[in-house]
DNA sequence: ATATCAAACTAACGGTTGTTAGTTAATTTA
DNA sequence: TAAATTAACTAACAACCGTTAGTTTGATAT
């Protein structure tokens, strides 16, 4: 079916990309690992730029959706952040390959993706930065300098799935509580 | 001088690096970037490979000579964390660009040079290791799963970089003192 | 059995890649 | 002043890049 084998492509372009980078990533690297030929691609997309896209895309989407259904939600900072946190693990372990080409590999994506992809990691952050404001209003967070709080978190988020991959073997709720646990309360 | 146009194609290479990364720089972009022709580039360095081994290796090696002392010294475990984050501080805001190519294209090293790198950082990675678990076997640093507390703190000390250049308001003083907050304390 | 169609193939294209060879002009050294 | 060195240049290379065109194969539908 040319859905699956659609699906195929992109899946093992993901996992090339996040090992090489796009650019060291050839077309003829793709066909291999499907064991078929290069041109052989192109009958199932339109082209390499089209396969970055369709990698990056879907899940930048996901995080817009889900942070936009936080933000507006009725809970306190807090709980607002571990639903933060829960999301990044949520989607790092469904989908490492495809989140390490988005951290790594946006700058490829050319025109109207590029933008898009821009405009919602700004809007990611503009979301995130207002939990934490609230959260500073409200007393349930520290007053320091708000950046460094966004910072260190959202890296700390982003960089995820660097590790997972060689670490599989602590659970995924225990992962999310020692997550929660350290970049709210601290190490000490 | 040969000597300060090889820096000058390092230091213009390292830019070029962290905005494209390094398979989507040519040699006729870099040199483009100094207004000389792609051929005279081999007047001052042997390869592409050079310049990013140059590039990368010495940062390396500044790491890893630091954090040697830093694990043998006398201090608290806290002391200790506290001199690596300075030790990230210092290093990203003198060459944000080449911390910033250490972190992307480390992996297209070849042969010794990328056998090198992975011993440094798998050195450095066991010295901050036996940090922590100095910590906690004192009762400085909370029984954590060690690995989220390895992670969550190295994943936001090396990518400072992509922050700081945009946030430059914020001074190095203040930056250190929050971030040593944030990182040690939490933030609630 | 015949026609249709998806998905592979071979062959090749124009452009780009890192790099080399050989040359030239300007500066430094003897 | 003559010789040597530095650092730029032009021209070109073989290899590789993404992609296209046209063809073949094997399965499915009529």
């Amino acid at each position: 079916m040319k859905q699956n084998r659609k699906t195929e492509i992109i899946t093992v372009s993901a996992k090339l990309f996040k090992e090489k980078g796009y650019s060291a990533v050839t077309m003829r690297d793709i066909a291999q690992a499907l064991d078929i030929k290069a041109a052989s691609l192109y009958n199932h997309i339109k082209s390499k730029q089209e396969i970055l896209v369709l990698i990056i895309i879907e899940i930048a989407e996901q995080f817009t959706n889900t942070i936009n259904q936080v933000v507006i939600s009725d809970e306190t900072s807090i709980k607002k952040i571990e639903k933060i946190i829960q999301l990044h693990i949520d989607i790092t372990l469904e989908n490492p390959d495809a989140l390490a080409c988005l951290n790594n590999d946006w700058m490829h994506l050319t025109t109207i993706d590029l933008a898009y992809f821009i405009k919602m990691r700004e809007d990611y952050e503009a979301n995130f930065r207002t939990i934490i404001k609230q959260g500073i209003d409200n007393n349930e967070i520290k007053k320091l300098n708000i950046e460094v709080i966004i910072f260190s978190t959202l890296s700390t988020l982003r960089t995820l799935y660097l590790w997972y991959g060689k670490k599989k073997t602590i659970k995924p709720h225990e992962l999310k509580q020692n997550m929660i646990h350290v970049l709210l309360n601290g190490i000490i």
